[in-house]
Formats: structure tokens, C-alpha cells, sequence
RNA sequence: GCCCCCAUCGUCUAGUGGCCUAGGACAUCACCCUUUCAAGGUGGAGAUCGCGGGUUCGAAUCCCGCUGGGGGUACCA
């Protein structure tokens, strides 16, 4: 194939969030089209003027810009093919559908939605497929000119042909066919002058001169549509690829009562673009190395349709969380306090916040829960609500005070001491009290963190300040019961 | 109901007739490291390769049937 003729397209509907499912496509449209030096294309699809929420454009243009997958041609990049919104293209399908009647391969219908409501609910109690009757085609021509002149209402449906298969290839999953005796007399244009994506897509889809047709499998069953019509024009067609979709963990469609679908949800959260990217692309495509963690360059270079899986992968959060830690854990501690800085709930000093990462970069999965890690460096725990008891199960707290009164002096003393001398000074009292070593450190920790999970507790007093330390020491064991 | 697609550990997958008594990753468990948590290391458990027939000297891999799951079935996309 001629590498710079590749062209892919996304073409969502601007109906709400943008959807996961939406930037999976895009991500395998765009590695596909850089890979062969093609053009990755952004088309709006808002011909459902029922479903239509116009800030979806911009919310798109956001979610694939944040994802550093933006289109090379689309409705803000321009490009030789304008417009790229459909609702702009009107006219084109008004000729095209007109072209189609000519020739006998659409007709106009006049049936009411009521009609074809009452239609489907018959054969769906007869239990029989659920198609177009083909009313109108039998419409004498005479009757039809006349209704036409008298401007009533109507739509114009694609004739189907009465018999043989549909067949097509799937680079993907290969060979597929359809009767046409399954399929039915689809609505192309409808009564208020916009085409349906049965139109639509093949329409645009040759204009654009999309070569591959790379999207969710829930398109399969429209193909033989755009097929008869490409046929029809004698266009010839594109090379369509099915990805599986995204599923639940019921291992439905994934959806958003059941899942966090919007991209926007895992942006907020402190998903890192490339490790959404990573974990997409291994969801639909398998490494040639078996590689897990792999920088989109790479997956782009390496990528080819037929590695793409079959299979609908559940979406599974876990792993994602997993692998934005990987990516976490691989910033270096000035990127990191960046990326950090929308996901911060208070201002931290950046000297400061530059000498805490360290501490907590490994310990996060995700950048939004920077800011309870943050809590106790930046906050004076509170002495009444410490959870000595729960942390320290061996000791009593009047034990604690005690043993926490005794080192008190002795930490103090050192003014702000070096690693192994706080380390071997805890640890002798703890002999000599007969304690646990850990049960000490416990008590400190519990004590200056005011938790009884932290970062290193040396690290952490040299961090927030030797004398702030040995304060929240005396505050803490002021509060426990004494003996 | 009808049509189409799919089918390997709980999850994501490797595997394209012999290298498979099925490999890796997440999750899970244990141990190691260790003053806690995390990270890291090691190890364990976990899949009669959905079932049944073929083809073949030999099948997770090829064929057929069944079952299961998913998608579609709109004047939605």
C-alpha cells in the first residue's frame, strides 16, 4: 500500500462527555495514519438534532488534545475537505440521495413514524425480523410525483436489492456476509432534510477519501449498508477494520451506569494521558514482544491491524491504576510537581513541594490523591484524634506517653540529628524499656504524621523541620493519659 | 425472534499443528527487604485452552455442530 494515502477518521456524535470508547478509536486511528505517514481526520457526526449538546465539540476537541491525539484535518484544524461538521454538508447529501432515487437505488417513503412504529410492534409480536415493508416502493409513480409536488412530508430509503449476499472484508476479522433478505429498506435521508449515518458515513467517508475504516465493532451490522451504496456510486470502498468494544465487568458494552466512561473522569482524577494510552492500546493489540509498557511512539511503530484482538476486553480499573503508578513512579520530581499543579487543593511553597515528592511519588496511583498524601506534611495532626491504639496493639497508652516522655529529652538533645544516630537512639530506649523497636518508631511515627502509614520517618522529620517535629512529639504525648 | 461477531487462569493476553505437563501482566496469597505504608525481589495458588464430534502419527492451534457471551436489529450514532 502507498503509505501517504493512509487516512482515518473518528466521527463521534456531540451528544455528551466524550466517551473512552471514542478516544480508543482515535488512538488506533491516529498510531494507524502516523505510521504509514497518512492524515488522521476528526468528522462531527451531529445529524440527531434530538441528541445534540453543542459544548460536546469543544469537550471532543479537549479530551483528544489532553490525550495529544488531535486530528490533522477536522472542524478547528481545517483541511481540504471542509466542512467536517455534517450538518454543514447538507447539500451533498441532498445530491447524493437524489442521485441514488435516479437511479433506482433509493425511493421516497411517506409513511408516518406511526406507521413504522405500529409496523415493527406486528412483526415483533409475530416474532418475525423486524424490516420495512417496502410500502411506498409500490407506490404507483404517478401518486408518488404528486405527493412529491404537493411537498409532503418524507424520507428517502435505500432499495435494497431483493437478493444475494452482501459480502465484505474485515481486515480484522476477515470475510463477512450478509443476505440481503436480512437486511431492510434503511432510511438515508430523513424528513427534516438530514441524512442518517446510514448516508452519512459512506458519503463523507469517500468525499475525505478515507482509506481505513477503523472503528468499534458496533458498527458491523451497518456495513452491507454502506457497501450497497458505495456499490451504487461504484466507489470503491475502504478497508474496514472492527476493534472489539470495551466492555463491563458483566461484559456488556461498557456504559456509564456501570463504568466511568468519560474520558473527562479520568483526567480529573489524575490519569496520566500516556498511561490511558498504554493501557488502551493493550486492550485492543498485543505487543510482538510481549511488552506491557510501551510509549505510544512505540506502539505506533510497532502497530499493525493484524495484531489487533478479536475479543471484547473488560475495562478493567485495577490495572489502569497499576500502570498510571508505573508512569508516576517514571517522572522525574520536576515534572511531576507540574503535573501536579491543577490536582493541588491548596497552594504548597514549590521548594517544599519539590522536597515532599520524593517521598510520596511512588506511594501514588494516581495524581489526585496527591493531596492527602499531602496532609501531613502541610497539617498539624490533631493530639486528641491520634490512632495510637489502633497502630499499636501491644502497648497501653499510658505506656506510650511514658515511653514517648523518655525519648522527647533524648531527640531533642540532638537538635536535628543525622539517620543513624535518631535511628540508634530510638532503638536503645526501646531496649531499655523492654519494647519492640518498631513499637517506638510506631509511637514517634504516629505521633509526627498523625497516621500510621507514612513515608520514612526520618525522611519525614528532615522534610518538615526538625523543631516542627519534636512540637507535634510534645503535643501528642501531652495528650495520651498519663500513668 | 432474526442477523453478525467473539470464545486460553477472576481480569488483560501470548500462542498460527509437535518447543505447551500452556508463557507473561493486573488482582490475590506467602516470604524476603524493612521502623509503618508504598515500591522492589522471590515464590504459590489460579486455565482438564467453553462442550461434543471430526481431520492428523500428533490440536489450544484446522473443520463441523452445540453452548455461552457480546453487538446490531430506529426518521440514534
Amino acid at each position: 500500500m502507498s503509505g501517504g494515502d493512509v487516512r482515518t477518521r473518528i466521527a463521534p456524535s456531540p451528544t455528551g462527555d466524550p466517551h473512552m470508547g471514542t478516544l480508543y478509536a482515535a488512538l488506533f486511528c491516529k498510531a494507524f495514519a502516523e505510521k504509514h505517514s497518512g492524515t488522521f481526520v476528526l468528522r462531527i457526526e451531529d445529524t440527531d438534532r434530538t441528541r445534540y449538546v453543542p459544548e460536546a465539540v469543544e469537550a471532543l476537541h479537549d479530551a483528544l488534545h489532553w490525550a495529544h491525539l488531535d486530528p490533522d484535518e477536522g472542524p478547528l484544524a481545517g483541511g481540504p475537505y471542509e466542512p467536517y461538521t455534517q450538518s454543514e454538508r447538507l447539500p451533498t447529501y441532498h445530491e447524493r440521495a437524489q442521485r441514488l432515487v435516479a437511479t433506482g437505488h433509493a425511493y421516497p417513503c411517506f409513511c408516518t413514524p406511526e406507521r413504522l412504529a405500529r409496523l415493527r410492534a406486528e412483526q415483533e409480536a409475530r416474532k418475525e425480523p423486524t424490516r420495512y415493508d417496502r410500502h411506498c416502493l409500490y407506490l404507483p409513480q404517478e401518486e408518488v410525483q404528486q405527493r412529491l409536488r404537493a411537498g409532503e412530508p418524507h424520507t428517502i430509503r435505500l432499495r435494497v436489492p431483493d437478493h444475494g449476499p452482501v459480502t465484505f472484508h474485515d481486515v480484522i476479522r476477515g470475510t463477512i456476509s450478509f443476505e440481503t433478505s436480512v437486511l431492510t429498506d434503511h432510511i438515508l435521508l430523513k424528513s427534516d432534510g438530514y441524512p442518517t449515518s446510514h448516508l452519512a458515513i459512506p458519503v463523507d467517508d469517500y468525499s475525505m477519501r478515507i482509506s481505513h475504516v477503523i472503528r468499534a465493532e458496533e458498527w458491523l451490522s451497518s456495513v452491507p449498508y454502506y457497501v450497497l451504496i458505495y456499490r451504487a456510486f461504484a466507489w470503491a470502498e475502504p478497508v474496514f477494520a472492527h476493534l472489539s468494544v470495551l466492555r463491563n465487568a458483566d461484559r456488556s458494552k461498557m456504559s456509564k451506569r456501570k463504568n466511568n466512561t468519560s474520558v473527562r473522569w479520568y483526567r480529573e482524577h489524575g490519569f496520566l494521558p500516556e498511561a490511558v494510552l498504554n493501557f488502551l492500546a493493550l486492550l485492543g493489540w498485543s505487543h510482538p514482544e510481549g511488552e506491557e509498557i510501551f510509549s505510544y511512539e512505540e506502539f505506533r511503530d510497532l502497530l499493525t491491524l493484524e495484531r489487533i484482538v478479536k475479543s471484547g476486553p473488560i475495562f478493567d480499573l485495577k490495572k489502569l491504576e497499576w500502570m498510571n503508578g508505573v508512569y508516576i513512579r517514571r517522572l522525574a520530581i520536576g515534572e511531576l510537581a507540574e503535573r501536579l499543579q491543577p490536582f493541588l487543593s491548596q497552594p504548597v511553597e514549590p521548594e517544599m513541594l519539590e522536597r515532599i515528592l520524593p517521598l510520596v511519588q511512588e506511594r501514588l496511583k494516581t495524581l489526585g490523591e496527591i493531596n492527602d498524601a499531602l496532609i501531613p506534611f502541610l497539617q498539624e495532626p490533631d493530639p486528641a484524634c491520634l490512632p495510637f491504639a489502633q497502630a499499636i496493639k501491644r502497648l497501653t497508652l499510658q505506656d506510650i506517653r511514658h515511653g514517648l516522655e523518655l525519648l522527647y529529652p533524648q531527640l531533642t538533645a540532638l537538635g536535628a540529628p543525622d539517620a543513624s544516630t535518631f535511628e540508634g537512639t530510638v532503638r536503645s530506649l526501646a531496649a531499655e524499656l523492654g519494647w519492640k523497636a518498631g513499637d517506638l518508631f510506631m509511637s514517634v511515627r504516629v505521633a509526627v504524621t498523625g497516621t500510621s502509614a507514612s513515608p520514612p520517618l526520618y525522611d519525614f522529620c528532615n522534610v518538615i523541620g526538625w523543631s516542627r517535629a519534636f512540637q507535634r512529639l510534645r503535643s501528642a504525648l501531652e495528650a495520651l493519659p498519663a500513668r
